[in-house]
DNA sequence: TGACAATAAGTGTTACAACACGTATCATAG
DNA sequence: CTATGATACGTGTTGTAACACTTATTGTCA
C-alpha cells in the first residue's frame, strides 16, 4: 500500500479539538472567577451575593420573585431562599409578601445595596479590563461571537 | 463646533467589550459545567473528585503528594487532604507515605479508579462534542487561541 | 549540634450548596 | 363549591469548600 493512503497528514483524534476548547474555556472561567472572588471578598461578597445583587439592581423598584432570582443567575441556584435572606440580613435586599398573590414574595435592592454595587463597580469593570484588555477590540468581538455561537447548539 | 468633533461614531463605553468577554466566557462555562456535573453524577463522582482522578491517571505509577493534587486541579483546592480520603474511601486511589521524606503522602490512583476513568472517557468525549461539535474546526481553533491569548497577560 | 524556619499534611469549625420534603396559596374542572 | 393539581416558598438534612490552626518532619545556619 502507498504511504499516502494508509497514513493521513492529519491524523487528528477525533473529538480532541472538543476536548481543548472545553478546557480552556473551564480554565479562564476559572481563573476570571478567581479574581472576581478575591476582590468580591474585601467587599464580604460571594460571587453567587453579587450576582444576585446585579439581577435585583437590573429589576427596579419593582422587584423579582424568588423564583425569578434564582432562574436568571449565571448558574441557577436552587435554593435562592436562604441565599436571599443572607442579603436581607446584611441589609442590602428587602422582601415583602406580594399582596394579589400571597404565594409571591417580591426581592428587592436596598439603598444600601445599591450603594454598594455603585462603589464595587469600577474596580469590577477594572477587573474585566486587567483581565482581557490586552486583547485588540477585534480579538474580544470575535471572541465573544465563537462563544455565543458554541453555546447556540 | 462641528458635529465630527463632539460625537465619535462609535461612541463605545470604556471597559463593554471586556465586561462581555467576561459574561460570555462565565456563561459559556457555568453550562460546560453544568452538563459535566449531571454526567458525571451517575457515576457518583463530583467535577472535582474526577479531575482529581485525571490528575492522578496522569501522574501514573509514581503517584503525587497532596499539594502536587492540589496546585494542578482546573481550580486549585486547598482541603485537598479530605477531597482524596473520599476518593480513597470509594477505593478509587490509595494513599503511602514516602519513605525517603517521612513529610510526604504520595496518592495513586487505584485499578478500580483506572477502570472507571476509563468507563468515562467516551461518554465525556461524546459531551465534548454535543457542546462544541457544531462549530467548525477552525472555529475551535480559533476559539482556544483566543483563550489562550486572554490568559496570558 | 541545636534552635529555628520551612514544608507537608491533617484537623476543627463555619458557611454554603444540593436535595428532598413540607406548607401555603391559587387555578381549574367537574 | 369542592376536590385536585399546580405553583411559590420555606425548612431539615447532608456533604463539601474555605479558612485558620496544629502537628510532624526536614532543612539550614549560627
Amino acid at each position: 500500500m502507498s504511504k499516502a493512503t494508509i497514513i493521513p497528514k492529519q491524523a487528528e483524534r477525533p473529538g480532541r479539538l472538543e476536548e481543548e476548547v472545553s478546557l480552556e474555556i473551564l480554565r479562564t472561567a476559572f481563573a476570571l472567577e478567581h479574581f472576581l472572588v478575591e476582590g468580591l471578598k474585601q467587599y464580604g461578597l460571594t460571587m453567587t451575593q453579587y450576582n444576585v445583587l446585579r439581577i435585583l439592581r437590573g429589576a427596579g423598584q419593582e422587584g423579582l420573585c424568588r423564583n425569578d432570582v434564582g432562574a436568571r443567575m449565571l448558574s441557577p441556584v436552587p435554593d435562592a431562599t436562604r441565599l436571599i435572606d443572607r442579603l436581607i440580613a446584611a441589609g442590602f435586599a428587602q422582601k415583602d409578601k406580594s399582596a394579589t398573590d400571597r404565594r409571591y414574595t417580591t426581592t428587592r435592592i436596598t439603598t444600601k445595596g445599591l450603594n454598594l454595587l455603585a462603589e464595587l463597580d469600577a474596580p469590577v469593570l477594572e477587573l474585566h479590563r486587567s483581565q482581557f484588555g490586552h486583547l485588540s477590540s477585534s480579538q474580544m468581538q470575535q471572541l465573544t461571537t465563537l462563544l455565543k455561537a458554541a453555546r447556540n447548539r
